[in-house]
DNA sequence: GCTCTTGCCGAAACCGGTTTCGGAGTGCTT
DNA sequence: AAGCACTCCGAAACCGGTTTCGGCAAGAGC
């Protein structure tokens, strides 16, 4: 016994109350509700209040689509996820996406994703997605050094803002965790519980990550009067497994570190492996800090010693220093930057031999290994 | 020494070519090529082939949002994530979005992600995006049995599509992987290494995946002739902590399962860090089969066997199919089942204990454990 | 008291499409 | 040859907004 939709306001039920049903309500025109509610100069203040009454009395909500026609602005933040290299981004990806999309539609603003499998296919997809006015602006996660997204939208004269840092700030917003503080604090850390002998193994040296997190190791070293030794730094360890070869690398040396840094988290997981293989104890043999805060390292044996970062509030700064950027907010006024929360778990402890004896024992273990393998 | 953009075919170039452009280089009016555009029958052949070379020639690609304004339909597939629990699908997020934004963007659709964070707020959200035509339907993930996504959205005319199945099929479309057939395999698998005392942890009971491969799982368990006892059923393990519960309270019994099957590799992870404590090695004294092919679970040690699914097909198949459902296909006959990929790998092995031994042995430790914790 | 500005709003064009309606041709009957 | 249905397209309204333009009325300046 479904009632019959009731009318409300003389106006039809059901249908969706456009700008013209608030008009005829107030005895004006289209044209003069539509400049009222968008804020043009030439309405008294008396009209505009009357106006946004109404609106809000019934419940009036302009078609985004509708004004896109004639603004081209559809009110809608674009995100296209690269995925062809390791996804990374994989494990905060929900929350981010939860940040983002809670902010922007706190804004009534919409979130298009899409996904690019190479650089010629990011270049397509923005543009695309651009012409086609699918998002008035991007999101840039994971931001290189040379970044070719950055250089085509610059040139292009499109809105958008980093979650990362680039090599040349020019015309950009940004939001970014200060992993070089955190690099810089973790080595003082890992030196005031005795170590000496500190390694660091970065992603891609692409990535502004990377290198930041790598200033900031440096720089922590110099601190405290520690020779950054290259053979105690690696790279391009981008997955797991790569970080475990990298792990292997550093500690099968006479004088290996007895601690190491991992630019994240993924990475810092492959040493748990490794340690293993070369029957050490991490946490006490070998401490390691990650970045990131991923769920794994709080599970890990023992759980990982890392930077967590709170990739919800990164997509809802993102997003709302995104619509500032759209609304007239300069790039340059549009930059923050918030440092990671370090959270002591299981993997940062004082070192229970120095590196002579760490790479004895090594080398005695691979060399059973060796004959073991022999057999 | 950029060129100044050269005009081509008459029009000024930079601008997008309208419908305009098209009807006014043929000589025809904007309604004309709309119409032969549209698969409007009154349009003869060959004007319908005129037009669609001109349209190809100059590049023409009619706006989703002025074509909304008419239709309503703004070519936007919609997701709505909902993260108030355990946000279990973050491992296979990356692939299916990957997915389904490739199959969207190759039918000229986008992809309008939004996330909830209760059921409340999903109907809210589904409302609002509707209402303002912010998408014309949505892949509903993570079913559960009594759905209120699927009760609101039937409810309301609005087409949808489940990752999954639901307990009422009535209109519905799906992709779903068929669970029970991979489960009741798993089974014979198990039986056929010797196994006779096979547990079972699954997630949530609402949710429709639980409750089919749990079916799957007696149905095994009956095809082999095994009795299945309720003790050695688990439920609600919902993330990786309460796996491990589960998994303990499975063990410290009188007559312990000698395998365990997991409804999701995520549960299945929780099993690790339990034969660790109770000095159990998985894969001699304790098999165990996941569901879902997880990375984490091809490093873990020993590699977790499971049914590795491809969420970025699923990804594809679910917008293919729901574009299909909005062109006008009936929902019955868009339903699609794919069986996961079972890999073994290192934790499907025949039983080296009876499950009397397994549980004496268990016991010991936990005596010893006890005794540790006195002290 | 008359012009000149200024504030404020209506009228109408416009954005890029879709859809309805009607009418000009054409071919087929009878 | 007239009548008729049918094919095919033009004309124009329409969708829900935005923006330009012009004009009326009130206040300011002289």
């Amino acid at each position: 016994m479904a009632a019959k939709p009731v009318a409300q306001d003389g106006f039809k039920a059901g249908r969706r109350t456009t700008i013209a049903d608030v008009s005829s309500a107030l005895g004006l025109t289209k044209g003069t509700v539509s400049r009222a509610l968008n804020g043009y100069p030439d309405i008294s203040d008396a009209t505009r209040l009357r106006v946004e009454r109404a609106a809000e009395r019934l419940g009036y909500r302009p078609l985004s689509h509708a004004q896109a026609i004639r603004t081209g602005r559809v009110r809608s933040l674009g995100l296209v996820l690269q995925i062809d290299e390791h996804d990374a981004h994989a494990p905060f990806l929900t929350d981010f996406l939860a940040g983002v999309s809670e902010a922007a539609s706190a804004e009534n603003w919409t979130l298009a994703v899409a996904t690019a499998n190479s650089d010629s296919d990011m270049r397509r997809t923005l543009q695309r997605m651009t012409e086609d006015h699918k998002a008035d602006g991007y999101i840039l996660p994971r931001t290189r050094m040379e970044d070719p997204r950055v250089a085509y939208l610059r040139g292009a004269g499109v809105p958008f803002i980093l979650y990362g840092r680039t090599d040349d700030p020019e015309g950009c917003a940004w939001y970014d965790t200060s992993g070089e503080v955190s690099m810089r604090a973790a080595v003082a850390r890992l030196f005031g519980l005795g170590h000496r002998r500190i390694g660091f193994v970065g992603g891609g040296r692409e990535y502004t990550y990377t290198v930041l997190r790598h200033q900031g190791y440096l720089r922590g070293m110099a601190d405290m009067g520690l020779t950054s030794e290259p053979g105690l730094q690696r790279f391009d360890a981008r997955r797991t497994s790569e970080a475990s070869e990298a792990t292997e690398a550093l500690m099968c040396q006479d004088l290996p570190p007895t601690a190491i840094i991992f630019a994240t988290d993924e990475a810092a997981m492959g040493a748990y492996p490794v340690a293993d293989r070369l029957g050490l104890t991490i946490g006490a043999d070998l401490s390691i800090i990650g970045y990131d805060g991923i769920p794994e390292g709080e599970f890990a044996q023992p759980p990982l010693t890392t930077c967590v970062v709170d990739a919800r509030r990164a997509g809802t700064r993102l997003a709302e220093l995104f619509i500032q950027l759209v609304r007239g907010t300069k790039p340059e006024d549009l930059r923050e930057e918030e440092t990671a929360r370090f959270v002591s778990r299981g993997t940062d402890r004082a070192p229970t031999r120095s590196p002579a004896e760490l790479g004895r024992l090594i080398a005695s273990k691979s060399a059973v290994r060796s004959t073991e393998r022999v057999n």
